[in-house]
DNA sequence: AACATAAACGGACTACAGTCCGCTTCTATT
DNA sequence: AATAGAAGCGGACTGTAGTCCGTTTATGTT
């Protein structure tokens, strides 16, 4: 990590203070001057972990992404390796959605910054590797078929679905899962 | 329309400028400070006519979106009535992947501004109902995937499978359109 | 322990979206 | 034509993301 222990201290202190703002007062209601007084530090040093605010927000996504990654490559089937490609590409859809359920606020916040910063980021990266491994699997055409179906997870999309226009969790995953399995039929 | 003939005009002139400069710079390089100088007019006025940058951008859209719209309504099949539901989905699907090939960029900026805009404006119920009443001629659920194949159409996903993974639109198309039509078979 | 130096810090600063409200201009009415 | 009131205007102001750079501090070296 970090050559130096305050660097790493205060990384872990703004990861921290910035969960617990951001569970009290819903992160887009929190700025990043509040956070740095927050966390007491200045704001620079934000900057210089995390880059950006979509920065941060990946950084606090982690430790879930990493959860559910872990899951795709080593948990049971049918989300982990052994079940039918079909199969384990519902298993995964249900994962994400879940996902989107629990942090769907920094999901959106990830993506907010200049153009396609979540399509770059490495999680983002996994998920495609993993639906077009299944879709080679399932002998499917696995150029841009990963990235579309993960297009209908988009967290923004999900926050309309779920507030807006009121569907639960499981009509819309139901639905996605729907719309990926009639491509890998 | 507004009752006054100076906002009118006013609202004409920011039109142009914003067409002009947009195509000049980049919408992104163009701060509404600017706009509002070189259509000489004060900000108020820019906010007063569209709310917000996102309203701004969805203004500028609607002429091509209407003339999508009219196309869907009263076009020659299959774009319009007349061909059967998984034709008019596929004609559905290239035209609009032709509108995000014109204007990303505006429907990119339409979307950045506060949760959900692009949701709510009027073309993109329109996009959904469009959808959905294929989707019920086809016998087919049309309560989400409707929105889950809009979904696959959003912007920003767009822009990045264009430019930085260099997709051509064709082939967007022609995923787009297996997506859709798994779904509507 | 003292030092050199690179890493990290912090807060003033910039640029920008969006708001607010006192002032101006249009237009319907007489 | 005069007028009153509503509609619209404009630009100063606010809040916020992100940058910049002079100052401070951690750490490896002697």
């Amino acid at each position: 990590m970090s050559s130096r222990a305050d660097a790493r201290r205060n990384r872990q202190r703004l990861l921290e203070t910035a969960t617990r703002l951001f569970a009290e007062r819903g992160a887009a209601n929190v700025s990043m001057d509040e956070l740095a007084a927050a966390a007491g530090v200045g704001k620079g040093t934000i900057y210089r972990s995390f880059g950006d605010r979509a920065g941060l927000a990946l950084a606090l996504l982690d430790e879930s992404e990493r959860e559910l990654q872990e899951g795709l490559i080593r948990g049971e089937p049918p989300l982990g390796p052994g079940a039918p490609p079909p199969e384990r590409v519902g298993a995964f859809v249900r994962a994400y959605v879940a996902l989107l359920e629990e942090h769907v606020d920094l999901i959106v916040e990830s993506q907010t910054a200049s153009a396609g910063a979540r399509y770059r980021s490495g999680a983002h990266g996994a998920w495609r590797d993993h639906l077009a491994l299944l879709a080679r699997t399932g002998g499917v055409d696995d150029s841009l078929l990963p990235d579309l179906i993960l297009g209908t997870l988009d967290g923004s999309l999900y926050r309309h679905l779920r507030e807006n226009r009121g569907f639960p969790p499981d009509l819309i995953a139901d639905a996605v899962e729907l719309v990926a399995l009639g491509v890998f039929r």
